[in-house]
DNA sequence: GGTGACCATCTTTTT
DNA sequence: GATGGTCACC
């Protein structure tokens, strides 16, 4: 019976997932290519283990999102007709997060730390800056952001500041003393403050895990076999926390691909990914080489762009598929014909019969598309938005969330500063002198009623401290947050008198998010953690999956696919962004962006790039291709162009072409009619450029 | 000391 | 288009 049952579904594997699927002990590398089926082969390892008796709360599956998590075991739990839910599954950063609420104390952290968003984290920095005297008129100091992705590559790669300053950051050099300082200065302030950000749940979580052997042997006991997926994006300070945690039995699979690797801005390597089976003595290394997602011509197009990168490559893509239509290039007039086109094609593809959820349009940044945006909208094109600016970062929510983390943890200052600083009559020098009062006080809360005031601002004061108190009552987080903006309303529309109302539907959509969470650090932690992805928009409580055309930035489109992609906005500045171009190892993660968009379709691709637009700065300008597109072969794609003008023009270009009429084409010059196709596609060679399929619904020929 | 108005400055990607 | 900084006025 079980081995029927086994068969069936094992029976669906080729031979190099069904040995990453068997192979249940030792550690495990595993190559997977794009689309080559590495979901598909987690997935069934983790019902293969389940199916073996191993319980599924000794199960650790480490992904990028939760969401991803969650969709794994899912489908996991469907194969095996039973439930996979228990087991553990999330990021690093929320695995590190539970841990340490749990052996935090060893390090002296109280369970109710508070994690740093990149926001708060900045806040906090800044604020140490001017306090040390660092921020004075004329010094070209780094900016709080510059500092802050400094400080956390010093912590993620393991380096020193002054290797990094003197790298990356050479013309900051002078300042090393200072940076140093400020560095010091801001660890020991979160420490006292009980405040983590994103590098110290990484840091602690393996402080704990190496100066603790007796934490480590419980929780490689507790997490028998260990999965990480993504492992390309991971860092060495993560690499080492599964070193650590599987020390015991060293069941580790990694599963990764070094050409989809696009977060080294954040301190992650790709070497990373070859350096495992020196980490882990013994591993067994997989291939997954066979794609099963695109068709060939979109595969050709993929292997082409990793083809260009500088460092050799561990596997070749290919796939079984045949036929297929060749890529399109799309060469825009200026964005609104680019938006237009998109647009259009969306609804020509609909017809079709391709439905609109299998549609993506993907883009560099997030601003991007705005464009788009408007011209879907006008069209009542159903889109929703990945990628960009988050709930969670917007001022006002800030505000909120202030208020429930100094409820958690009544130390966290930074809260307490931005708190105060809403009361009207309140500014910095009147914050920081309540806070002095507060720091020394072991219950601050209760300390507020007896700090010292000045008439413009008591009454406010009196008012921020009786919710305080009355909230410390309340133990449901939604009624919690109900009453809590009750409190801030007034404040909003005095605060952000030009536009509250809109941000008013934010704080609705809070609290749709707060009524399902029982318990208020969780639900803090996951809005550090796991920030909802947009505003308003998918908050909505499950509103049956609507068909809707996604528009994401390329890092938020990681892991998916669709049957059609556009990629938009192909131009020098844009993609690659404007910033990378001066290192070519940023450059090289930009071409595997590039490589990941292409990657994530299945059936039609579509390269756009308008050829004038706005830069910042400069206003309009003419836009060079990207030089991804610029370094390939033109015999990958078909190249179209703007539509027509006026409708009667088309009709007229449609007819009458037949082979051996010459032709004159805006890029191309002069070619020759082979093969008329259809009544809108003729085949044309061009001197120089070789034959082109052309739409003539896109192309202005002229005959000559 | 606080507030509000005006200006400049940039706008990457994310746990 | 939003945030940050400077300045004049209360």
């Amino acid at each position: 019976m079980i081995k029927e049952r086994r068969r069936s579904y094992l029976e669906e594997l080729n031979p190099a997932q069904l040995e990453a699927v068997c192979a249940l002990f030792g550690p495990v590398l595993v190559i997977a290519g794009a689309g080559s089926g590495k979901t598909r082969t987690l997935v069934y390892r983790v019902a293969r283990l389940v199916e073996e008796g191993v319980p599924p709360e000794r199960i650790l599956l480490l992904t990028f999102t939760r969401k991803a998590a969650r969709e794994m075991l899912r489908r996991a739990s469907l194969l095996l007709k039973r439930s996979c839910e228990r087991v553990a599954g999330g990021t690093f950063h929320s695995l590190a997060h539970q841990m340490l609420r749990t052996y935090g104390r060893l390090i002296g952290f109280s369970p109710n730390f508070t994690v740093l968003d990149r926001g708060d984290a900045e806040d906090a920095i800044n604020l140490l800056r001017s306090s040390l005297g660092l921020s004075e008129k004329g010094r070209r100091f780094p900016k709080k952001e510059t500092l802050a992705s400094l400080f956390s590559k010093a912590v993620n790669q393991g380096r020193a500041l002054a290797e990094i300053l003197e790298k990356e950051y050479p013309h900051f050099g002078e300042h090393l003393p200072e940076i140093e300082r400020l560095f010091a200065e801001y660890q020991r302030y979160k420490r006292e403050h009980q405040l983590m950000d994103y590098d110290d749940l990484l840091l602690y979580w393996h402080r704990v895990l190496s100066d603790y052997p007796e934490v480590r042997e419980e929780v490689s006991r507790r997490f028998e076999f260990i999965m990480v997926d993504e492992y390309q994006d991971t860092n060495r300070l993560q690499a080492e926390i599964v070193r650590l945690m599987a020390e015991g039995h060293g069941n580790v699979m990694v599963v990764g691909d070094d050409s989809q690797s696009i977060y080294a801005f954040r301190g992650a390597n790709f070497r990373n990914i070859l350096e495992f089976p020196r980490l882990f003595p013994g591993t067994r290394i997989i291939k997954l080489e066979e794609n099963y997602r695109s068709t060939q011509p979109i595969l050709d197009l993929a292997n082409a762009v990793i083809e260009k990168a500088q460092e050799k490559y561990t596997k070749c893509l290919f796939t079984r598929r045949s036929g297929g239509e060749k890529p399109v290039r799309y060469r825009a007039r200026d964005e609104s014909d680019q938006s237009r086109f998109v647009a259009e094609r969306i609804l020509e593809l609909r017809e079709e019969g391709v439905p609109l959820s299998e549609i993506a349009v993907l883009f560099r940044a997030a601003f991007h598309s705005f464009d788009l945006e408007l011209e879907l909208a006008r069209r009542d094109i159903p889109f929703v938005k990945y990628g960009g600016l988050k709930l969670i970062e917007a001022a006002h929510i800030k505000d909120v969330v202030a208020h429930l983390k100094i409820l958690l943890n009544p130390f966290d200052l930074l809260s307490w500063h931005r708190v105060l600083l809403l009361l009207e009559g309140v500014g910095p020098r009147t914050a920081e002198k309540i806070m002095a009062h507060l720091r020394a006080a072991s219950d601050p809360v209760a300390a507020l009623k007896k700090v010292p005031t000045r008439p413009s601002y008591e009454a406010g004061l009196r008012r921020l401290s009786q919710t305080l108190e009355e909230l410390q009552e309340i133990s449901s987080v939604e009624e919690r947050l109900e009453e809590l903006l009750d409190y801030y309303r007034p404040i909003l529309e005095r605060v952000y008198h030009d536009d509250y109302p809109k941000r008013e539907r934010d704080l609705e959509s809070l609290l749709v998010l707060a009524h399902r969470y029982g318990d208020l650090s969780e639900f803090l932690a996951d809005l550090a953690l796991e920030p909802p992805e947009s505003t308003v928009a998918d908050l909505e409580p499950e509103t049956e999956r609507e068909d809707h055309v996604v528009l994401s930035t390329i890092h938020s489109a990681k892991g998916l696919e669709w049957h059609t992609v556009f990629v938009i906005s192909l131009c020098e500045g844009r993609f690659p962004s404007a910033y990378a171009v001066n290192s070519p190892e940023e450059l090289e993660e930009e071409r595997r962006l590039f490589y990941v968009a292409v990657t994530r379709a299945r059936e039609r691709l579509y390269l756009c790039h308008p050829i004038t637009g706005y830069l910042p700065g400069e206003g309009r300008v003419i836009l060079k291709p990207s030089r991804f597109l610029e370094e390939l072969s033109p015999e990958l794609w078909e190249e179209w162009r703007d539509m027509p003008d006026q409708e009667g023009e088309a009709e007229d270009l449609g007819e009458g072409f037949r082979p051996g009429d010459i032709v004159w084409h805006p890029r191309f010059g002069e070619g020759e009619v082979r093969e008329v196709l259809s009544a809108e596609k003729v085949r044309i060679y061009f001197l120089g450029h070789g034959e082109k399929t052309l739409h003539l619904k896109f192309v202005r020929l002229e005959r000559l």
